[in-house]
RNA sequence: GGCGGUGUGGCGGAAUGGCAGACGCGCUUGAUUCAAAAUCAAGUAUCUUCGGAUGUGCUGGUUCGACUCCAGUCACCGCUACCA
């Protein structure tokens, strides 16, 4: 090798165990584990050989695997996504060996907000913009050696994907919900009433469209002008837009809406047969938020006629439109209604006008306009001190016929049940509060039960405190004395019968608000027709199947012009005004939210570069369910809970065979920055001890005494000490120092970049790092000197079996043909058990650390049997599959080891023959002997009681008791 | 306020109710080296009169035996926020 350099000058110094050079630079001859240089190379093979192609045909288990696919941002991959990427590659690399027919693809959610951003900012269409930022992902997730199928690389924003997702939106806008078979059905189907029909083809349609799953609707909408979109409620964080945090208001649009409510009971009652975390699903649970209740019909309008409207009520029955001096409210304690002793409704609730009476209408349409401008926030922010305003007008409570107020306040939702409830102050917390506000009476209808502790009885029954819970009804006419499920159901059956009232079932969940003003995302399959003179008339219709996709016109301006109106009404003509038989229409120019895409591109995976269907019935049965899904948990509600929805529309409608789509659902930890200890100091530079720091509203760290503003200072840990469970200054031990470690984010500068850890550690070193870090599921620090740590390892690994002092690569001395003896057998079946049992549980720590001791036996070995260390290869494969694949083709195997077998263990070769019994008194260890396997528990009591040790504790006590667990311990109960 | 999660060495973390701290990082000492780095070996919870004693956020309980189960409590993290 005399022309190479000598290694000391080209290899980077380490120093406290971190790589100090950014460029690593090895030799290739030189037999060190170099990843810079196999790591490509087996990626390579692999493209090559399509070493991971989706079996055609599959004979015994499948097993479909997947992850949540990226946004692809500008900023690249980050150290978060590998994390979820690695524990999939690991249980499809893993499946592969064990003989299952694997599906792991991975694709890219890339319509969106940033990219339309990026694309007015630098003038870039956002199709060229996300190319470049995809092809930058494809290229940083496959220098980390994901056994992806490559082949089946889709992005929502294909022109042939999004054909198949404004498929499906057609299929929602032809479903109906039917409520008696709980079922999505052909709009076709649905049954027309009489006297719709008999009012013409206009009216039938308009009743089509009102029930369709996909329809248009007035609404009250998140308008965010600097984004110039309107948001989902979910895509507001307090009053602020998520992404860039600009202010939102409220308007009424005309909107696309889809009927996921219709789905509420299904989506609520299947979360029993998925397996995901509990946790999860009781968030969906929370989110769908069902409840039971009843409603009430409340006259409003002139006194002297209730009784008339009562009497008639009970004739008639609840009537199917409500008149139109009813206040119609929905409760989940229909048993307090004697204690109503007011009424609310919300600022937007259409009876408002009518209700208000002359002397109080200013006062009403102030509180009305100012509730209007308000947003979500500043009504938070109002949330202790609660507003509202008199309307004037009174109600009847149904049961009592007492006049109650009717009030106007904003804690009232109008999206909510009805926008407007009866308020009973003595038993709803926020009813409590506005009667105090506004010195309303309160009337104790429920007596809590005695046994009840912590509660104030008196003062409960005085109305001075309010009790929400449960108990026996007073003050409630002949109700008195029914526990409160009782009289729930009781009276919801009077009422029923009375005709004022029915069971109802509300949910927190709302109708999917479906439609953005941008240019990025799928153009809505709707054609609205126009008249004579070129304005739309009302009726529209699907694009016709045959003519999808529906493209993206080209724009020469995406700019939003802060008006509700999307960008696509700029587009060409010809793509605006499209002509079909001769009737001209003008195309809906909303775009679907990002959501959309990633409600399915699961189902188009198993059939990508289908261009006839979306997908393949029978290709679709061979791999639905998905068997495992991972990914972040801040995708617990929305994007599992859409793709739930649209799972079963397409079930509905026959598209797909099961009911749910994900089986099995594991959400990964976040991965936070390194440790960090910060110390604070004042403007004079003196120390601030933590606990009197503390953050305002605008995230400054200030002094909590005097507001001051304090400055946080980064800390070696050489300047730190812990005393009991904090640290402190070592300089000065009465400053507290905090420690902890972030989220990682740009602002704080902690981010660490995949690209780099590859370069300095390689690919293999990270995939190994991620999953050892911990838990998959938990939360946990990035540590640059654990990378090191597990890189140490590897290199142990290959110089376990490479000779890395020759010139030329050559197997270590130390490896030889021959047969190993009984302890190396014995390492070897207990690590191939315990790695198997930890993979298949997602354990993945804890299996390195199984391989861990596995190399830290057989380094001290000086004869490694080859047959050995070959199955050692391949428990190590499925995590770090480059260095293996490198090993295993040094060990003379011509093919790569993808598809090899798994290593098989034999139960009896994982135990020693002999084992460590601890003795214990009391429970306390007193001796330890070494005895074999299985000995009886009448055996081991004669070993413990005639050890010497134990002899000498027993001296002068009396034994009561032994307990004996075979193999484990044994504890002798004497005193 | 509500819901969920987590508390174990200097750090990340292991432990079917049965030897707490596997494995790794860091640190200490030694070998090697002209010297580093790398490597290899040994050690590394606390206190100790060297017999032991004490230790899994805290207080109780169940048990022969509790990091593990139960009740209460504190702290931190995350999500959520007037849903009648």
């Amino acid at each position: 090798m005399g022309t190479l350099p000598s290694i000391s000058e080209w290899i980077p110094v380490r120093k406290n165990g971190l790589v100090q050079s950014k460029h690593i630079i090895r030799s290739t001859s030189v037999p060190r584990y170099n990843p810079a240089e196999i790591e490509p190379r087996w990626q390579r093979f692999w493209e090559k050989n399509k070493s991971f192609h989706t079996p055609d045909r599959v004979d015994g288990e499948k097993f479909y695997v997947l992850d949540m696919f990226p946004y692809p941002s500008g900023d690249g991959l980050h150290v978060g996504h590998p994390e979820g990427y690695t524990a999939t590659d690991i249980l499809a690399r893993f499946k592969r060996m064990n003989g299952a027919a694997v599906l792991h693809p991975m694709g890219f959610d890339a319509f969106g907000l940033p990219a339309e951003e990026h694309a007015i900012k630098h003038n870039i269409p956002p199709r060229q913009s996300t190319e470049k930022n995809i092809a930058n992902f494809l290229r940083q997730l496959k220098m980390l050696g994901f056994s992806y199928d490559w082949d089946r690389q889709i992005s929502t924003t294909d022109v042939e994907y999004f054909r198949w997702t404004q498929w499906i939106f057609l299929q929602l806008y032809d479903t109906w919900f039917d409520e008696s078979l709980q079922k999505g059905r052909p709009i076709s189907e649905l049954p027309i009433p009489a006297d719709v029909e008999a009012q013409g083809v206009d009216a039938t349609r308009e009743y089509q469209d009102s029930h369709r799953l996909a329809f248009e609707a007035d609404a009250l909408v998140n308008w965010c002008p600097a984004l110039g979109t309107v948001l989902a409620n979910e895509e507001v964080v307090d009053g602020l837009s998520e992404r860039g945090s600009h202010p939102v208001q409220r308007i009424p649009l005309r909107q696309w809406m889809l009927r996921i409510t219709a789905y509420a009971d299904r989506l609520e009652h299947d979360l029993e047969q998925v397996d995901w975390p509990e946790g999860i699903k009781k968030l969906q649970r929370d989110w769908i938020g069902r409840s039971t209740g009843a409603e009430v019909d409340f006259y409003a309008g002139d006194g002297v006629h209730f009784g008339n409207w009562f009497a008639n009520r009970s004739q008639s029955g609840l009537p199917r439109k409500l008149e139109s001096n009813v206040l119609r409210v929905y409760t989940t304690r229909p048993d307090t209604l004697y204690g109503a002793t007011y009424m609310v409704i919300a600022p937007e609730h259409p009876l408002v006008t009518q209700l208000t009476t002359t002397a109080q209408s200013a006062a009403v349409e102030a509180y009305c306009q100012a509730a209007s401008s308000k947003s979500d926030r500043e009504r938070q922010e109002d949330k202790k001190q609660k507003t509202g305003v008199f309307t004037g007008s009174y109600a009847i409570n149904p049961v009592n016929k007492q006049p109650i107020p009717i009030w106007i306040a904003d804690y009232v939702l109008i999206s909510y049940g009805t926008g407007a409830i009866m308020a009973v102050p003595a038993h709803d917390i926020r009813d409590f509060e506005f009667a105090k506000q506004f010195d309303l009476p309160i009337v104790a209808v429920v007596q809590p039960s005695p046994k009840a502790k912590d509660i104030d009885h008196s003062a409960v029954l005085a109305g001075k405190s309010c009790f929400a819970g449960k108990g026996t009804a007073i003050n409630s006419g002949p109700y008195d004395g029914l526990a409160t499920e009782a009289f729930k159901e009781k009276i919801i059956a009077e009422l029923t019968q009375q005709g004022i009232g029915r069971a109802a079932v509300n949910y927190k969940l709302r109708d999917w608000l479906f439609s953005r003003q941008r240019f990025w995302g799928e153009p809505f399959p709707i054609l609205h027709e126009l008249d004579e003179t070129g304005k739309p008339n009302g009726k529209k219709r699907a694009v016709p199947e045959s003519m999808l996709p529906v493209d993206l016109p080209h724009l020469d301006d995406y700019k939003p012009h802060g008006r509700p109106e999307p960008p696509l009404a700029k587009a060409p003509k010809e793509w605006l005004y499209p002509v079909i038989d001769g009737v001209r229409y003008r195309r809906e120019t909303n775009t679907m939210p990002q959501w959309a895409g990633s409600c399915w591109y699961y189902l188009r995976f198993i059939d990508p570069r289908n261009s006839q269907q979306m997908i393949d019935p029978e290709l679709e049965k061979r791999w639905m369910p998905v068997d495992l899904y991972i990914g972040g948990a801040e995708h617990a509600v929305l994007h599992l809970l859409y793709a739930r929805f649209w799972h079963k529309v397409l079930f509905d409608r026959g598209v797909v065979s099961t009911i749910e789509p994900f089986k099995r659902l594991v959400n990964q930890g976040m991965i936070l920055g390194d440790m960090e200890f910060t110390g604070y100091r004042d403007s004079n530079e003196h120390w601030i001890s933590s606990e009197f720091v503390m953050e305002d509203e605008n995230h400054q760290f200030v002094q909590a005494t005097d507001r001051s503003s304090v400055q946080a200072v980064k800390l070696e840990p050489d300047q730190v000490e812990k005393a009991g469970d904090r640290f402190h200054l070592k300089s000065d031990p009465s400053i507290r120092i905090d420690s902890r470690a972030h989220k990682m984010s740009k602002a704080r500068g902690n981010v660490v970049n995949p690209d780099e850890i590859v370069a300095d550690y390689g690919a293999d070193a990270l995939r190994l790092y991620e999953m050892f870090m911990g838990p998959l599921e938990a939360s946990k620090p990035w540590s640059m000197t654990g990378v090191n740590g597990v890189r140490n390892f590897l290199d142990r690994v290959w110089r376990m079996i490479i000779d890395d002092r020759q010139d030329n690569i050559a197997l270590n001395e130390a490896i030889v043909d021959r047969e190993p003896d009984d302890d190396q057998i014995h390492i070897l079946h207990k690590t191939i058990k315990a790695v198997t049992q930890d993979i298949e549980n997602l354990s993945f720590n804890t299996a390195i650390a199984r391989y861990m001791e596995f190399v830290n036996f057989f380094t001290k070995q000086v004869h490694r049997p080859k047959s050995i260390m070959q199955q050692f290869i391949l428990l190590l494969a499925p995590m770090a599959p480059h260095i293996a694949e490198e090993l295993w083709h040094t060990m003379g195997n011509p093919n790569s080891l993808a598809l090899e077998k798994w290593p098989a263990y034999e139960e009896a070769l994982t135990v020693e023959a002999s084992v460590e019994i601890p003795i214990q008194i009391q429970g306390k260890i007193r001796a330890k002997v070494n005895v074999n396997r299985g000995l009886s528990e009448v055996e081991l009591e004669k070993i413990a009681l005639a050890d010497e040790r134990i002899a000498e504790f027993l001296v002068g006590k009396t034994v009561r008791k032994i307990i004996i667990v075979p193999d484990r311990m044994v504890n002798i109960v004497a005193n």
